[in-house]
DNA sequence: ACCTGAACACCGTTCAAGT
DNA sequence: ACCTGAACACCGTTCAAGT
């Protein structure tokens, strides 16, 4: 966990990011993969790919950090800019915007349910969540007895929505609904 | 689609029906186990499995079709039985209850979104909450614009939630807080 | 310290040969 | 009509050999 101590070196840095990059898109396209072709695809050989990332959860985890530490970051500057339950909503708007890497998204939030080591990564989304839910708890504005991952699990209908028009009208109007079930009706 | 126009031979119904029931331990047990071990355990060749089963889809669906069925036909029975937004709730509770095989019945329904040979499943699925939903409507308790795969996608968090007291706790929010959103605001 | 790539056990899938 | 099981191409993963 936490930050590595020792900077690595440049080749395999370099290696590292690559092989970021490619999988990004390869997994994008489509999460089956083979771990053997994005090595290849890198110009690498495989087990250069499994010393940087031990398994296929490793790698995908490395390609969504990045996404899901822009989402955790956000957080705080919509609570800054806006009233509580209005940060509330357009931070899940944001949610709804990650396109072709959603499916890999829920896998990896999913999957840090159950694994320890991935808690890196859902520990910080919680956060963020918790965040916006204190502001608007601040102001008696949301139901008793819900928590951050009440709502991630909420969320969890985005990655399952088919992109396009008729989806982003569907994901308007549960989050309508749920917006409507958060706000204290039990208070 | 619909029925098998030809009963099996009685080797061959044997056969399926053996597949089925030990896929339904294996899958239970780890959604990644090979086919060729399932196959194995059921004391058939790799080919036979094949020829009932043409790819894991088919063998996952086939494994879940009569947990979904058993499902579907819970919704006309509970609204006769009670009034419409109890009839809901039941079945969400019921809905909830599909232990183990919580995962891959996820995989099912959010695969038939896409798979147009899997709408076989989905189908009757919507149907049923259709069914449901239609049944408020009548006495307007739901709120306008929202229809049965809405509802689907919402209690997909009861996939990801892990078993257990606090698991069955935090669904029980969720259920308060879903039925709260679906109740009439708008109307 | 890091990379390469051959190698291993296993996977999904096919299909000729059987009954 | 259905089953068997060897066979194929490919997968994830390891590790001796290199730089």
């Amino acid at each position: 966990m936490a930050q590595r101590t020792e900077p690595l070196r440049s080749d395999a840095q370099q290696n590292r990011e690559r092989i970021l990059e490619v999988a990004r898109d390869a997994l994008a396209t489509s999460p089956h993969v083979s771990l053997n072709s994005i090595a290849k695809a890198a110009g690498v050989g495989p087990g250069t790919l499994y010393r940087h990332f031990p398994n296929r959860q490793a790698l995908v985890l490395g390609v969504y950090r990045q996404e899901i530490g822009q989402l955790v970051d956000l957080a705080p500057a919509l609570i800054a800019k806006h009233p509580p339950l209005t940060a509330l909503r357009l931070w899940f708007d944001r949610l709804a915007h990650y396109g072709r890497i959603k499916h890999g998204l829920a896998d990896v939030l999913h999957a840090a349910i159950n694994d320890q080591v991935l808690r890196e990564t859902y520990g910080p989304m919680v956060g963020a969540i918790d965040l916006l839910l204190r502001s608007c708890e601040a102001s008696r504005k949301i139901r008793d007895g819900v928590d951050a991952e009440d709502v991630l699990l909420l969320m969890g209908f985005l990655w399952r929505i088919v992109p396009g028009r008729a989806g982003e009208a569907r994901a308007g109007r549960l989050f309508d609904l749920i917006m409507d079930g958060l706000q204290a009706r039990t208070n």
